[in-house]
DNA sequence: GATTGTCAGTTACCATTGTAACAACCTGGA
DNA sequence: TCCAGGTTGTTACAATGGTAACTGACAATC
């Protein structure tokens, strides 16, 4: 485990990075655009901005923050994966996106006071958390920085907008493939022919991304397995057809 | 279920809790936050930026920009409302946000060569357009206006998310009184005990808004209209009392 | 003043989705 | 080992919302 964060810490902040940001080259703009704002936090005499920061880590379903929270932190993801969302007044949950390392998480507090948003470890994950005003001050000192967190806002408004659309437009098994397909593209990996999704989630955070009930999402992944489109096992890890699942996110005719 | 609806509509107002939300605080500060890029804009050196440029105007139901346009230009408003919005895969629009005088329209061109989305005036406008490689250079030559941008993405960022949630949690009713309640807050004007809309929206355009079909605006307009939340003519403007639908739409993203 | 087009209101019918309930299975801990 | 709790698959029934169709009212244009 500590070897794992090691080794994990130690390709952030080594020339281990080039090779990280080619493999989100590979794997497409999105990748990139998240890792854009720990790129610039790491450069030059940022570098040792991050790493000279002691670590706060969370286990897997710990809350990194909460709807209502007063602290204006940025975390940092070093490691692991982090689901981002809201209860609704129904009670039910919503996740907006999927965060991985790389990325950072609690931007709105930029703006906000209070936390809209929650922020939920789906692992083990390792941060580092940098406060609001410090981060006002790396902003000021470095406009680099500035155009990155314009870049993550940007990416993350115009995917919230394409929620939007889908939900407005589509029914369950599209959003489904929607949801697929964006999480492929995201935190998607290679794996012979098809896609695999490197972290497990249940059918029930499934359904909170797509925004359906778990029962549909049970008999929609069903649906899409027998096609073909996706394969997994119970408890097992979701292998995607990127092709295939885009096909159906495009049929523009029923 | 008609009747249901108006009793869980009466209900919901019986039990308004006396929160003082205050709306002049929203509304100032939304209003505020709305003119931040102008305002950075027009700031000291700047302050013949916009002024000094020639007026590009368009009158009603005229495209500012299109989905797939090209064009990177930010697009500030110097009179008159925009409707910004998508067209679905089935064709039909939706609507994300409404931007008047003072607001920015054209802003995601910033992150994405092509554009998501669509403006549209829904009144004669009037703005002052400004290409993306200039706003490169007000941003790195004024911080100021770095920070007035990502704060303008910031909220519509939240604006967004809690559009989303919205559309998880809530019926048509309640999505419909969020709306006018956002639509109060971000354009209203005080008119004796009620808000007023000021500007003509047809059923349509709501319901693009809502995200649901026309007819359902109709009845739940009928149906706010008969519990005294709303008060219209047709073809007229829109009044609404901001307590009784906040009561309604318990705003969890306020 | 007739014509045309847009907008609002309403209804019956139908498709989709949520609700509730249960059974089967797996996993981790007592 | 067995049990408890979590995950998945599945069904019936109810509720919600979309579809389609029609009406009346108004405004602009000729």
């Amino acid at each position: 485990m500590t070897l794992a964060v090691r080794e994990a810490v130690s390709s952030e902040l080594s020339n281990k990075r080039g090779e990280q940001v080619a493999a989100d080259l590979a794997m497409g703009r999105q990748a990139t655009i998240s890792n854009a704002l720990c790129t610039a936090f790491g450069q030059g005499s940022c570098t040792e901005f991050l790493s000279s920061r002691r670590l706060t880590s969370f286990r897997k379903n710990d809350v990194i923050y909460n709807v209502g929270d007063h602290d204006r932190v940025f975390f940092f993801i070093k490691s692991g994966f982090v689901k981002v969302g809201a209860t609704t007044s129904s009670g039910s949950d919503v996740i907006y996106d999927l965060r991985r390392s790389g990325d950072v998480v609690g931007e709105l507090c930029l703006t906000e006071t209070e936390r809209p948003d929650w922020a939920i470890a789906l692992e083990k994950v390792e941060t580092v958390a940098v406060p609001l005003y410090e981060i006002r001050q790396i902003l000021a000192a470095k406009p680099a920085m500035m155009a990155a967190m314009i870049d993550v806002f940007g990416h993350t408004l115009k995917d919230a907008y394409g929620q939007i659309n889908t939900l407005a437009a589509d029914g369950t098994v599209r959003r489904l493939a929607n949801v697929l397909s964006v999480l492929a593209r995201k935190v998607g990996r290679q794996a012979g022919p098809m896609v695999e999704i490197p972290i497990y989630l249940t059918q029930e955070e499934i359904a909170q991304m797509v925004v359906a009930r778990r029962e549909r999402i049970s008999t929609a992944l069903n649906t899409l397995r027998r096609n073909g489109v996706v394969q997994y096992t119970t408890r097992g890890l979701l292998m995607v057809d990127q092709d295939k699942l885009e096909a159906l996110s495009d049929l523009s005719f029923g």
